[in-house]
DNA sequence: TATGAATGAGCGTTCATTCAT
DNA sequence: AATGAATGAACGCTCATTCAT
């Protein structure tokens, strides 16, 4: 039996999340009421507080799911290449590839509400935002550190600058799609970033 | 009495804009009670509305300024510079400036907090929002195929994608900012973004 | 559970519009706050908008039952009579005992109200309201016509205009009952009304 | 410079007061702000307040210009005739001459305002506008008197009651036209009114 | 005397949260 | 475990009234 209901609550709990996340985005995390997102869930509005103390836990509860979203996405990218620039890439092509995806847009505007609400009342959900983000050019210093090393990016560039400059890349992208809808060439951006990246290369290699 | 009069009144709408910014960006556009507005502003709730008709209405002319700092701020870089890539250097070199200092976080959250605002509901600021970022692509775009044009940047890059990319930069830069407050090194990056373009040289033009 | 809830859904209405119509009759469509209404009805203020969706709507309930009521009274009084005069006098008898009766005299206060209401905002109730004295004097009307075929009252007649002018009594008395309260003697005016209509016998008639 | 003073204060009281009667009537009582009072008095916000010391008091003023104005009304028209019942239908001429005209449209709607309002707060102006329409039956009672002395009206018929009855009429005449407008035939009631005083003449009297 | 900016109480309305069922 | 009716605090906004000028 505790099996069973343990199963049954993960489940809620995951179809609440997913309801809300949903709602969060479409109406903005004010707008959105606890009784729309418990509509979303199939569920009435107070047997969401079996599953969540408050709205602001749920909030917490989603954003920290997008983190994990976020750092699973990271490892399998740099789990299926060799090289370090390579690895880069395919960071960057899997990352890029969430903003054409229009079903992302939703994780863009997530990140932006996540990192105002942030920003705002550093205890809720700071820290938590605060390190992905931290720990995404962490990554990236790492891999430019050790494309540097291999001769694949010139070494007189900051590793670290470097690293927090795409992921603002990436980052802008993303704002600047969710403003601009289809007239912004998110794919374009990519490329241009890639190329980048390859200029990068030291000047010797490049002859 | 007119002098007076109309002096005192620009100088409360001014108040009250500057109060406004303020609570919006201090708690979020939503959170901001036009009672703690009025508080900032050393005002009653009520008197508000003497100025502005609405809180959208507010919301609208605190953007619009933000909107008109941006151009103005474009406008002088420009004009004080003779080589496409030298205006480029200086934009960066200005917009990122701004970045630096704390008091523009408020602008960047601003920003995110319009941008947000005009995705969900695009009528209260969508269109104005959408065409500062637009107008800025373009003049970038403009900037790069004079360079283009001139030698200082390769021909077989997509000027447009560029103007993008570097727009978009910037954006991402101050939500890093924003959220990692000073762990992450704007500055560091903006050196990045100069030396990225110096890089997009011609080939030929590199010795 | 639905059948407690449903019974109570009504219940609650019920209630909640006859506490609005005590209210508005009291103070005031305007002055009548949804606070009070509500403490009337034994429920707190927002409780009302789990059944009505506005103040306006609940006017308009409000008004609209007023006007049921009336019709169905009218109905009533013309089934249950044969010569055209008869059910006049049964209308006129039925109509002025409501004049009588205290209670009526909030739904007096009320058609006041909504008549004013309607004059100024036609939207809210204008038509709805316009069009129960249209039908009142319309019915009129036909009675009276019918018993100008008969011969039960002077051909000579503007039969459109009598049944105006029996209306008019009807709402004028109530109003004076509404002002000068037991100073007026409602029933003795009922009997002038009744004497004049048999005195609009043809001359022939009357031997 | 008293009497100067003086009449100045009286000229703007009679300016307000006429601003605020138009404005009573436009949006009613409550809808009406003491802004556009004195806006339509040009004159500012706060200066009605040197000759009145509240919008109730305003209210109560101005009630009161409209029953002196009917006392009036009524004495003119008395003051014309010979007969008990010329005086009648000189009077109801009178009265439903003002029924017809479009302006005192605005008398009646104040009428209504001003009577639901004694009925909800007695003290505010109850007594006043009460005893307008008690001063109208007494006159009215008194002139049917005379003509049922002189043979004109059937001594049979309740003198009071049929004074009453008339007044209703006219108030129910005014209150139909306020609401369906042009659809009433105001005269064509009038007429009927006025057949119905020619048909109470004693039977004798008609051969 | 007149102005009109300012106040502040109060309105209609919304919604996170609770709790009897 | 789940419901959904109810609460009550707060919000944006309006306006009668006051008062420095």
């Amino acid at each position: 039996m505790a099996k069973v209901t343990q199963a049954h609550i993960e489940a809620r709990k995951g179809a609440i999340l997913r309801a809300a996340a949903r709602m969060f985005v479409r109406k903005g995390v004010d707008a959105a009421t606890m009784q729309e997102i418990a509509a979303e869930a199939d569920l009435s509005a107070g047997a969401i507080y079996r599953y969540f103390p408050s709205k602001d836990d749920l909030l917490r509860a989603v954003c920290g799911g997008a983190v994990d979203a976020t750092r699973e996405m990271f490892d399998r990218a740099t789990a299926t290449t060799s090289s370090a620039r390579a690895a880069l890439h395919e960071i960057g092509t899997a990352a890029w590839a969430k903003l054409s995806d229009p079903a992302s847009r939703e994780d863009v505007m997530l990140g932006l509400e996540s990192t105002l609400a942030a920003v705002r009342q550093g205890d809720v959900l700071g820290d938590e935002r605060r390190q992905v983000n931290r720990a995404i050019i962490e990554m990236l210093t790492g891999l430019i550190r050790e494309a540097q090393a291999s001769g694949e990016i010139d070494a007189g560039v900051d590793a670290d600058a470097l690293a927090a400059t795409l992921l603002a890349c990436h980052l802008g992208t993303g704002l600047l799609a969710l403003q601009l809808g289809g007239e912004v060439d998110t794919d374009a951006i990519h490329e241009v970033v890639a190329h980048v990246i390859d200029r990068l290369a030291p000047a010797a290699s490049r002859s």
